[in-house]
DNA sequence: TTAGTCGCCGATTAAAATGGTCGGCGATGC
DNA sequence: GCATCGCCGACCATTTTAATCGGCGACTAA
């Protein structure tokens, strides 16, 4: 269906979250839960991805969380959702795992792929703070 | 995930298939699904979308099938996508309709729904013929 | 130093979307 | 009129996604 996960959904939230505190402001998992209605343990998860892919860092011990780990200028849309749903690939099977019944004579793989990769430079594009700038995104153009 | 159904994988093979044809030869269900490996049923439910949808048109009757309804020039894989998926929606809620627990504070819809635009601005500039084209699809720019 | 807060992780269940199947009907050319 | 094809709705199976549970271990404030 070309959509995005919940739980993307739910990246994308609370990284805004923290690109609004200030620097050093720890926000903890369950403050972002009650303010977006996100199931807590399913956020916890999120959050744990986002932190061994590097894009936010956590905090151990009471009054711990997590915060950005670089400028909401560095991060971009393609990269959360990458750290969160994997590599975007719009057509399942690649050239040389596949195992699909339409192998030998598919006609749509190879062009699709293409298609694709002008997608994902689009959203390796788009920074976490440019979202939230309407004018930005209506200029980004993809070569 | 961001990928499209198998059902649209087989609709653009179905579409490929057919403007590979001389015009005016009817491609009937049962070749194109044993030709592509597609189960018959399924891909005669695809084309029968794809011919309400008025990309394609039937021929009732013995010999009967199924022709493109337009030069390939003007087909686009985001109308074909359309056809059988419904509309692009990268999030699932809308600014009318939902009632996801985040509506009040959804801070991502919006400017995802800008994203979306670009995506499917590119989609619909791409068309079939255009799809087996290498060079113009790199040459494929969105705004 | 220790108790409570919080992150970490795997396994499991529930719900939704997708893929694929079945059976009957209607049109039409031979 | 009958075999061949498209048409259609209902159904089941599979896969993906969403959400939950339970236990462990790290850390730091008191």
């Amino acid at each position: 269906m070309l959509k995005l996960t919940k739980k993307t959904d739910y990246a994308l939230m609370a990284i805004n979250f923290m690109s609004c505190q200030r620097e050093e402001v720890v926000a903890n998992t369950r403050t972002i839960s009650e303010i977006y209605n996100i199931p807590l343990e399913l956020l916890a998860k999120i959050l744990q991805r986002l932190a061994k892919k590097g894009i936010i860092v956590s905090q151990n011990g009471p009054k711990g969380g997590y915060t950005l780990a670089k400028e909401p200028t560095h991060i971009t849309v393609g990269e959360v959702i990458r750290a969160i749903e994997g590599p975007v690939q719009i057509v399942r099977c690649h050239e040389g795992e596949n195992t699909c019944l339409q192998t030998e004579r598919c006609t749509v793989r190879s062009p699709l792929r293409k298609i694709e990769s002008k997608i994902v430079e689009l959203l390796d594009q788009i920074t976490i703070d440019q979202m939230y700038k309407e004018e930005v995104i209506e200029e980004i153009t993809v070569r």
